[in-house]
DNA sequence: ACCTAAACCTGGGCGC
DNA sequence: TGCGCCCAGGTTTAGG
């Protein structure tokens, strides 16, 4: 599910929500979401939320970490003092909380409770020492992020070094954190750039708007707090609303919102839905 | 270095 | 109503 704008969303509320709060237990009921070492987080204060590109990173103030992953369906949701008139949590969306996908079940102070749901359960939770978190690998791999250290210079350098197609390139995490299928088909519409364009072939005026339009479609996202298609909530049950208001994503068939004259179309690249004006975007 | 398909999973939607 | 196929915000891995 969530790309950079779900997860920040998603950040946002956990750091409202948890800070001060200390974990009395937690039960695992996957193993395959979370291994092992979850004791070390029991008996310790939630210090601060972070994010680095889609994973987000629970800080505990005994040195311990969590870093979560919650790949297409992982979910956070928290019940508790902070949450004032919780909104009832759209089953289709959750399932509830607990629920059959419920996978892991932080028991907070204060009467705060913590659910990890993730129906597909691909999403995964690592404890590491918070001192190792930026040697952990993913978060080691990961590219400079747009809105937070990516510059036009950093992001024209790595442009110009490949052949691969600009929408695969800017969904790999290693050259660029964060952006995933919907802002990556959102962000090339509003830069006028065609998905299958080789990267390398962009023209320095091309990557000066594709960089801009990349924040406008991220800040987008964010002020929409993300697209809940299937799955995605914030952790206090409310979805995003950013899926009524894409430009090409999931929008095949309709007419372009250029006024154009064209259709958008779905092509798949990468095996991932591509979407896209092809009369505006050549 | 690049591309593709498959794998990890569940469930909703659609065509027949 | 029901079955079977296709698709889904991500990432990794294997093979060409």
């Amino acid at each position: 599910m969530p790309e950079l704008p779900e997860v920040e969303s998603i950040r946002l509320q956990l750091e409202h929500f948890l800070i001060g709060h200390k974990i009395i237990s937690i039960k695992v009921n996957n193993r395959k979401t979370l291994a092992q070492d979850e004791d070390k987080l029991v008996n310790a204060k939630i210090k601060s939320v972070r994010r680095f590109g889609k994973a987000l990173c629970i800080d505990l103030d005994n040195g311990y970490s969590a870093v979560v992953h919650l790949k297409m369906t992982g979910q956070f949701i928290y019940r508790g003092p902070r949450l004032k008139n919780p909104p009832p949590l759209d089953k289709k969306l959750v399932g509830g909380a607990p629920g059959k996908h419920t996978h892991v079940i932080f028991e907070l102070d204060k009467k705060g409770i913590l659910y990890f749901n993730d129906y597909r359960r691909f999403g995964w939770i690592k404890i590491v020492k918070t001192a190792q978190v930026k040697n952990f690998d993913f978060i080691k791999k990961l590219g400079p992020e747009p809105l937070d250290g990516l510059t036009p210079e950093k992001f024209s350098e790595i442009i110009g070094k490949t052949s691969r197609s600009i929408k695969l390139l800017l969904m790999d995490q290693t050259k660029i954190g964060g952006i995933g299928n919907i802002y990556a088909n959102e962000a090339l519409f509003l830069a006028k750039i065609n998905p299958k364009t080789p990267a390398e072939s962009l023209s320095h005026k091309e990557i000066k708007t594709l960089y801009k339009a990349i924040e406008i479609a991220l800040k987008k996202g964010l002020k929409f707090k993300g697209a809940s298609e299937q799955s995605f909530v914030n952790p206090d049950g409310t979805t995003g609303n950013f899926q009524d208001h894409t430009l090409v994503y999931g929008r095949q068939g309709e007419v372009c919102p250029n006024n154009c004259g064209g259709k958008i179309k779905k092509i798949m690249l990468g095996s991932r839905g591509t979407f896209f004006c092809s009369n505006c975007q050549k």
